[in-house]
RNA sequence: GCGGAUAUGGUGAAGUGGUUAUCACCUGAGGUUUCCAACCUCAUGUCGUGGGUUCGAUUCCCGCUAUCCGCACCA
């Protein structure tokens, strides 16, 4: 295994060249110099992407309680407000005003200030005036005020001057809690349900790296399930007793141990510490072998407790190993209530919140001094309404009348005529809470970075010369089939060209004809790309209507009829 | 953002202060060839960008942009 992750490294610059010449990915805008961070997915990468994208939502659609969604990605700042992408999470920076250089305004105080971190905004800037900090690049001491350092891109809705401040959202998950009152209302309430959501994400990150590892705009897929913290889950997790995980516990005083154990058994010994949890990563996990990724380059991380946002109560990261190392390319968070709790606050309404009946009924009776309102009304006018709730509340029911009543800094005196004492039973049936979720967030272009680098294969197919195999699944191949004829005469291009085209009318495939050069290395160039299937037409086929097909991995050929062919198209997709 | 390196056809590379920039692979056309990058002929296509030095810059210098590697940031 050691070796094969070293030569996965030795890869990565050779799968790039392969994936820019071909057509899978390459930067973005290159006429125009390229911009860090902007990547492009071009014909087969295009493909490809929207193949993972299908399988990932067929993976939970499967589920039968989730349902999918679609929102704007221009988001209103108010929301953002709410959720807590502005505000007290920002970082500030400083610029020179002589030569317009920026900062991290706490960077620059590091020297100064034992927690340059924790300064407002004003304090930072009054330590710059006050310890005249220099610029880095040219010396001067004139700052600007800090100004909170966005990694979100901003815009403005409207296009005249008032229009409202907004931003591309940073990520999905805002879009399955704002709807969350119709998914609520389209699974009449009933938890455990589930929204997930494909789509555009944005952060205006300093540096972009590592190709399409971290990207200013990058294509998320993100679930968010919502579970009543009080009724327990069954999730039955014996059913994945055979299979092993590589977990890294949060382990401050183990030192980070990395263990092998069935999700079962982690959820048993509280390694993991929520089952619902455990089960999101195991069906991750089920999802990215079925993607095709390497089981042995898979590994789950715990958040360590000071990594955590401050609301989560377990984070486990799917980390997949490839030239980059180890990277993050899931994260299956238990946000508590957090998320629905910080819109709740913004607006005032049930809409965010579940029914729930308790298990039994709460009757509570008490007796109380009913006010009688045509009576307080005309009496004591103004202070009519404060005196009535006063009354209501009153615990010892007085025993003759009338009675004083102090009421602020009055006192009112209370005739019999004015109360009613009744005996009242209300019924406490349930009650309103905010539920709880389990996010399990995706990010697509790094499994698909990922999915690329696994498939990557070079074979020695004679002397030195290496022979590349890109051994995609087939199911997410952006090229199912390819039709050669052995030679483009004697009828056989005609040949080809209808059984490619039979095969396209088969839902879902895609194929493609090429009849130039040797066969050899046409069969050369489809396995480059990753074609799982080639389908050769030669003299017989003319004759018998059989073709051979060709598979890419074991490089083996049968012959076979060509409706059996199209039989076998049907059942790839 | 900081430090270092780099930027030449689609890909990978060579080279130069001076006429028309080199090579391999790839790609296209024609020929040949009856199953794994064969061969022959021909063809298309490149000095990231802006400025400076110079009679002349792809080459030297500076800025910008992008890429890669560390650090930082992010998750």
């Amino acid at each position: 295994m050691l070796k094969q992750m070293a030569q996965m490294e030795n890869n990565g610059k050779k799968l790039m060249s392969l994936l820019k010449k071909r057509g899978y990915i390459q930067p973005a805008f290159e006429l125009y110099g390229g911009i860090a961070g902007l990547y492009d997915y071009g014909p087969l990468g295009g493909r490809l992407k929207s193949n993972v994208n299908k399988m990932w939502l067929n993976h939970w659609i499967a589920l039968g309680n989730i349902v999918e969604i679609d929102s704007p990605t221009i988001t209103p700042k108010e929301v953002l407000m709410a959720s807590g992408h502005i505000g007290a999470f920002n970082d500030f920076a400083s610029e020179c005003k002589s030569c317009n250089s920026i900062f991290r305004s706490d960077h620059l105080l590091e020297e100064i200030h034992p927690n340059p971190d924790s300064l407002s905004q004003e304090d930072l800037f009054s330590e710059f005036e006050n310890n005249l900090i220099k610029c880095p690049t040219c010396k001067s001491s004139k700052w600007s005020i800090p100004q909170p350092l966005n990694l979100m891109f901003s815009t403005t809705i409207g296009a005249s001057k008032n229009g409202r401040t907004a931003y591309m959202r940073p990520e999905t998950a805002q879009g399955m809690f704002l709807q969350f009152p119709t998914i609520s209302r389209f699974f009449r309430g009933k938890l455990p349900f589930g929204a997930v959501q494909l789509g555009k994400g944005y952060r205006n990150e300093i540096s972009p790296r590592q190709g399409i590892i971290r990207l200013r705009e990058f294509n998320m897929a993100e679930l968010e399930y919502f579970i009543d913290p009080k009724k327990s889950t069954s999730h039955n997790l014996e059913i994945w007793n055979d299979t092993l995980l590589k977990l890294i516990p949060d382990g401050s005083e183990s030192k980070q141990k990395e263990l092998e154990t069935t999700i079962f058994d982690a959820v048993k010994n509280g390694i993991v510490k929520h089952e619902t949890v455990g089960w999101f990563m195991i069906k991750t996990y089920e999802l990215m072998i079925d993607l095709g990724l390497n089981p042995e380059f898979l590994r789950f991380r715990q958040h360590e407790k000071n990594e955590m946002a401050h609301y989560a109560t377990d984070c486990w990261d799917l980390e997949i190993f490839g030239s980059y190392g180890w990277i993050e390319c899931v994260g299956i968070a238990h946000r508590g209530s957090y998320d629905l709790e910080a819109h709740d606050k913004f607006i005032n309404t049930n809409d965010l919140k579940i029914w729930r009946d308790f298990e039994t009924e709460k009757v509570i009776e008490k007796t109380v001094c009913s006010p009688v309102q045509s009576v307080i009304g005309p009496k004591f006018k103004n202070y009519s309404k404060a005196i009535s709730e006063k009354l209501l509340k009153i615990k010892n029911i007085p025993e003759s009348f009338p009675f004083e009543l102090e009421v602020g800094e009055e006192t009112f005196l209370i005739q019999k005529e004015m109360v009613e004492i009744k005996d009242i039973k209300t019924v406490d049936r349930g009650e309103w809470f905010i539920p709880h979720v389990v996010e399990p967030a995706f990010g697509i272009d790094r499994i698909i970075w990922h999915i690329l680098e696994h498939s990557y294969n070079e074979i020695n197919k004679k002397d030195d010369e290496n022979y590349t195999i890109l051994s995609l699944n087939k199911k997410i191949a952006p090229l199912n089939f390819a039709v050669y004829p052995l030679y483009e005469k004697d009828g056989m291009k005609q040949k080809a060209d209808s059984i490619s085209q039979l095969l396209r009318e088969v839902d879902g495939i895609s194929v493609i004809y090429d009849g130039s050069k040797s066969i050899g290395r046409r069969y050369a160039r489809g396995d480059e790309i990753g074609i799982p299937f080639a389908v050769t037409v030669d003299l017989q086929t003319i004759e018998d209507e059989t073709i051979t097909i060709r598979y890419r991995d074991s490089q083996e050929q049968e012959r076979i009829t060509v409706s059996e062919l199209l039989d076998f198209a049907t059942k790839i997709v």
